[in-house]
DNA sequence: CATTAAGATTATTATATTCTAATATAATAT
DNA sequence: ATATTATATTAGAATATAATAATCTTAATG
């Protein structure tokens, strides 16, 4: 159908940000809280947080409450294999 | 450096558009001109024109012209492995 | 209960994409 | 040389994205 190509333009659309690049390379490692991956970057919190959201309604990350802390993972293995290949 | 995570961004962008996920499925398959895929995609030939142009601009299709015709093709082939991927 | 800290949401403005329509170019055929 | 076919380019309007600032919400703490 159709409507697979509208999905995975949009899934790949959540990854074509610098910034949220930076977010993926980031949780590679570990999940983090939205505080750690500001310090880490350098940016407005809010402007993080949406960034989270979009990775996060794609289904691309995934969030835990934990303390007074979210903390984002990353949930679809499938980007990790994508930025390998981008980073060939 | 930064400018790396620029780039993939752009990369990424160049193929999170559903009308440039079909034009490359039909590549994968063979080599097409213009035409050939204006009729498989029922799109106005100047649409179909700036796709090939954006995906070619990122080096992810070539071009080599033919009689009166412009055959593109897949000329990296990390896409397809992206592509395979989304599948999943 | 009031305060604070962490994060989410909303509004606004600036910028970028996309599509269509019109025009330009290039090669081939008449 | 003119016409035709195939493709590219440009301009403009509509839509989508992104960054900042401001405003909630929620949970934890005094």
């Amino acid at each position: 159908m159709d409507q697979d190509r509208i999905s995975q333009a949009e899934y790949l659309k959540a990854l074509a940000h610098p910034t949220r690049i930076r977010i993926l390379e980031l949780l590679e490692s570990e999940g983090r809280c939205v505080s750690n991956i500001g310090e880490k970057l350098d940016l407005k919190q809010s402007n993080i947080s949406q960034h989270l959201g979009i990775l996060r309604s794609r289904g691309i990350l995934s969030l835990r409450r934990e303390g007074g802390h979210s903390i984002y993972c990353i949930k679809d293995p499938r980007v990790t294999k994508i930025l390998d290949l981008l980073r060939g």
